[in-house]
DNA sequence: ATGGAATATTCCTGTCAAGGAATATTAAGA
DNA sequence: TCTTAATATTCCTTGACAGGAATATTCCAT
């Protein structure tokens, strides 16, 4: 698991950048207005997203369009696959458990 | 989603710890000597990643037992199923291609 | 109660990251 | 070419955080 990923999304601006961009590609200036920002820290921001490699930027004359990149956040993915077996474990003994209590209250 | 899960998670030797944690409960101790740290600084680690709700605690006379704690990765796993619809929709789109690539060959 | 093991906390220091303000860069249009 | 819009970068200051060293705390055994 890379931490980059983590480092960038431990930031609540570029956590909200994420989740903007989730509905599509945008501009820095409408980043920037949507979430309140500053042009400049919006930029810095985004640089760090890049470098992070969680957004991609495609030029358009004057602007920059970015867009999410989801590869880092499918390597999230697969490193909590080594956790949903244990949750669901879990599960199972608090399913197992109610049966256990129910099949008692049927006797 | 909260952002103290990805803090957390974003130094090192704490998701090591929590990668260690994986399998099974660990002292103090333990965990400073399989990750070669000092007994000091894995006890700040512990600490930050309690904080987090990432880790229990449960005293044992002398010794602590960290234990790992699910609720925030299956925080992280809900969070991330906002995405997997897209990386899906990317994945199918690539899957269309493919067949239409094969029945052209086919033709 | 005393000593030692296991753990937590404190203090200090250096590094890094974030925001503000200013400035540089790049491209389009008059 | 000059202006303006959109964006990136730099410099500065401040706050957070990590490691090192030392010390405090807690519990057991003698």
């Amino acid at each position: 698991m890379d931490i980059g990923t983590f480092s960038a999304l431990a930031e609540p601006n570029r956590l909200r950048i994420v989740e903007l961009l989730a509905h599509g590609p945008l501009t820095v200036g409408e980043i920037a207005e949507r979430l309140n920002l500053r042009q400049p820290q919006a930029s810095k921001h985004l640089r760090v997203l890049l470098d992070a490699r969680l957004v991609t930027v495609h030029a358009d004359a004057n602007r920059r369009n970015y867009a999410l990149q989801m590869e880092p956040l499918q390597e999230m993915d697969a490193w909590l696959n080594n956790y949903r077996r244990m949750w669901n474990e879990r599960f199972d003994n608090l399913d197992q458990y109610l049966q256990e209590l129910q099949s008692k209250s049927q006797q």
